[in-house]
DNA sequence: TAATGCGTTTAACCTAACCTTAACAAAAAT
DNA sequence: ATTTTTGTTAAGGTTAGGTTAAACGCATTA
């Protein structure tokens, strides 16, 4: 059986460096596609789908935590991987908070990568892959596109919704009519759980009931202590 | 917010750096087990369930490979980290190919950790299984759903269950017709057996009668002294 | 460099939900 | 008859959530 190879997004503007990195992965049965600097990058993220993104942190024309950022907005799900020469402590952190998945200092081994990326590869095929691709989403009355971030009721003009507003309601219909747990919601979008980023979370479940509201058979009920379930009743 | 906090089973031998550890994510909200090789930390993962498990690499007595495949042989996903004083890239493979999900080489920063620990499970909190927890019973003419914390009797509107009360109606209903011990549902429950936990589960007990009154099938009746019993006369 | 706009967080205030405790009554056991 | 256990209701205190508005941070524009 052919497999298909696993498509690597790699952004490296050291060309010598980013060609050998390229070479030693495409041996190992990746597909490998090179950017040289993270518009290039970004480009090339939004004209295909990766499997897995490895990304220099300094660049010109863009660094990697700003091309990360605009990554993770397109897609919530694709595992992000820093290369990095310097070991200052802020940089990484500021790595995860961007939503990185690993971290690694140069110098590294390649073989060191590799299996980072095969581990980082494996942990994902367990996962459900159910939900990470699916944006639309029909809400009574209502349509979300979850990737062009609006919620259009009817024939009415369509609702522009922020990142936080899209990300929380694409969980709540996820769960239709289940339970939507608050810690879920808040390890997901909000990469934090604590009780700021939980008043904010509650900010935010406003917004949504505010928008909900015009649909009366839509509506975002509260379980007490466990988090919060988008029912839609179905007319009897 | 009660929500209950992530468990870590931390397994290293140095004593100081070990509690140093364990101090500062206790203080980040997780519960930290501390195992000092690699003997005491298998005992201990068998004992308990851990979110993720952070291995030190070098220690007496089971060094942290071999435990981390012992450990995978019991539980084939929970996330493990291991790190280490070496930058040997042997044992980096060797720490891959026994299922790590991570790596860190110390001397590391502990707010790396942190961050790292909550990458890792944020991406484990989209892969949660589902909780083979029995949630919906039929009760008479009722239906409970203990998930989504209501009862439902025929038609009518569901009635919103508090947490106690849905934890101790489910757990009459799994003994329905048969003796729920006090006992149990004071440790299950109140995860205390003193006079005042004993007297509010009584209160609770009158609650849950309220609510079943609408159904004359199905009453709760004390065993004096035992505890309490569902019953559900079948229509003759 | 300041002003503006946007998304998000934090603060503030209020209500609802929840749990415990107290009080007293009734039933059961001793 | 007295003690113990249970039934029931109501009061009190605590925490979670609903909502609005102000503050903040960041990027863009003037």
């Amino acid at each position: 059986m052919e497999t298909v190879n696993k498509k690597i997004l790699l952004v490296e503007d050291d060309p010598n460096f980013g060609i050998v990195l390229k070479d030693y992965l495409s041996m190992n049965d990746f597909d490998v596609v090179l950017a040289k600097n993270g518009m290039e990058g970004f480009e090339k993220f939004k004209k295909d789908n990766y499997d897995i993104c490895i990304l220099d942190v300094m660049m010109p024309y863009k660094d990697g935590f700003t091309l990360a950022k605009e990554i993770r907005e397109k897609n919530e799900h694709v595992p992000i991987v820093f290369l990095t020469a310097k070991t200052m402590k802020e940089d990484v952190l500021k790595g995860y908070k961007a939503g990185a998945d690993d971290y690694l200092n140069k110098p590294f081994d390649s073989e060191v990568l590799l299996m980072k990326i095969k581990a980082i590869l494996q942990r994902k095929a367990s996962s459900t892959l159910a939900d990470s691709r699916k944006f639309e989403f029909t809400i009574g009355q209502f349509q979300l596109n979850s990737k062009l971030r609006f919620l259009k009721f009817k024939d009415e003009e369509p609702i522009k919704l922020s990142p936080k507003e899209n990300e929380l309601l694409r969980l709540l219909a996820l769960h239709e009519n289940d339970l939507m747990p608050r810690e879920l919601a808040l390890t997901k979008i909000w990469r934090d759980d604590n009780y700021f980023t939980s008043r904010s979370m509650d900010v935010y479940i406003a917004k949504l009931r505010k928008y909900l509201k015009v649909d009366e058979s839509v509506e975002i009920l509260n379980i007490h202590g466990e988090g919060f379930r988008l029912v839609v009743k179905t007319e009897e």
